[in-house]
DNA sequence: CGTTATGTTGACCTCCTTCAAAGGCTGTGG
DNA sequence: CCACAGCCTTTGAAGGAGGTCAACATAACG
């Protein structure tokens, strides 16, 4: 059997110590002496785009820390079809449920090449037992991915397409005030709003149209915040 | 300013140790010595249909575990609509958010007439530290509330308002192997599928007319199991 | 330069929403 | 005990939004 991490090229032990999102990632509390006295490595992987980090039903032993890409997690419906639950970027924390032990609840897929530290259940576990800091951050965690899928249920896919749309380029804007690098198939923002691929290219030409969004090749896009914003917010 | 619990019956000091639902709450752990050390009140409430547990957006002070009845998480639409995110059956933690301070995520809406226990997040917060077997606990309720919006996600997001509804019934039915008591107006069934109230009841008449449910006095209905999967799961 | 994946657009039809009206159930007051 | 009001449900009709299928354009890639 293969590996779980398909495509994945291993980049070594991490040096969490010297991590550049320290403020995101879960050993945030630790000092470097705690690191190194981890029995179970701690792995560092650069996951290109398409690449797995997991499948759905799996036995999950691991969890996956997002330093940097994007990643969707998603679910296979018993169609045959599927549907993105959840977008993880740097800082969020993919197959949290290996904490509990039992079976990955997703497909684990990178949307963006990423670089991700894969990190044994176990040594979370213990960690969060001994360490406040780690046990607080992982409450944060979950209740992050709370929120997400409930901003998935509310926000994404509830009302017409275009609204839904609109609600999806904002909460990509994130932080920049109007530009914001958008690379996303049609495919995969169909899937994330529950609309077939045509909807979603449909929703986007009429946006194009209007002015609210302008994509660069490369697939970047800049925003029109506000008249998206009414459109999200508007009956 | 009145109190979060509108007309909830208080019921008195909660009596953990002769809880009937003893291996779903979260002190199944304790002793009754502990129980009985805890400083703070744990409140068990009687909480009729109708009445609301706690408001969006306001401050997250409590806990709330669900003995009996049902309960819904509620989020306001920016249009003035509203969708349900979850339902809370017996076993079911509603406002874990408090114990990381800040607000509360929904409005917490009782269904059927339910058995509450109030319990004041600091405490949770301290035995989360102190007992691994309530940390435990509360970390598989976190699981379950993830893997309960995931699947409003993905069941109930996802496809047209027939397949919907059945695995809307099918969710609703759980351990019985036909009979189910199902009591959600048509209005709480198309917040719940994010369709219309009409919608839900046209759905619903024509599953009746199918004989895939039979709707008694007092809101009861009866389902043909194999039926109602093979649409669920039906392209 | 062909091949393949991905995006766009059109035509058609189904499903859902919207608006409206009528029926049924419940509780209240006369 | 009945009448009525109010709420929920059901059903109809019309319009719109999205799905489906198909053709075509465009870009990516060997």
């Amino acid at each position: 059997m293969k590996s779980n991490c398909t495509n994945t090229e291993w980049v070594g032990r991490a040096k969490c110590s010297v991590c550049e999102v320290r403020n995101f990632v879960l050993f945030s509390g630790l000092t470097p002496e705690e690191l190194d006295g981890l029995l179970q490595p701690i792995d560092n992987l650069y996951a290109p785009i398409q690449s797995t980090l997991y499948q759905q039903d799996a036995v999950a032993t691991h969890l996956y820390t997002v330093r940097s890409g994007l990643v969707k997690l998603i679910v296979d419906l018993p169609n045959g079809a599927h549907r993105i639950v959840r977008l993880l970027r740097p800082g969020d924390v993919a197959g949290i449920e290996a904490l509990l032990g039992g079976q990955y609840r997703h497909h684990a897929v990178v949307l963006r090449d990423a670089d991700i530290c894969r990190i044994p259940a176990e040594v979370i576990r213990r960690l969060d037992q001994t360490n406040p800091k780690v046990h607080r951050a992982l409450l944060e965690r979950w209740q992050r991915a709370i929120d997400q899928a409930d901003n998935f249920i509310s926000a994404l896919s509830t009302g017409s397409a275009e609204v839904r749309l609109a609600r999806l380029l904002l909460g990509m804007a994130c932080e920049q005030d109007v530009q914001t690098a958008f690379l996303l198939s049609r495919e995969d923002m169909g899937a994330l709003l529950g609309v077939t691929t045509e909807t979603a290219s449909r929703a986007m030409a009429e946006f194009k149209r209007r002015g609210l969004v302008q994509e660069e090749k490369g697939n970047c896009v800049a925003c029109d915040k506000t008249g998206l914003e009414s459109i999200a917010n508007g009956k």
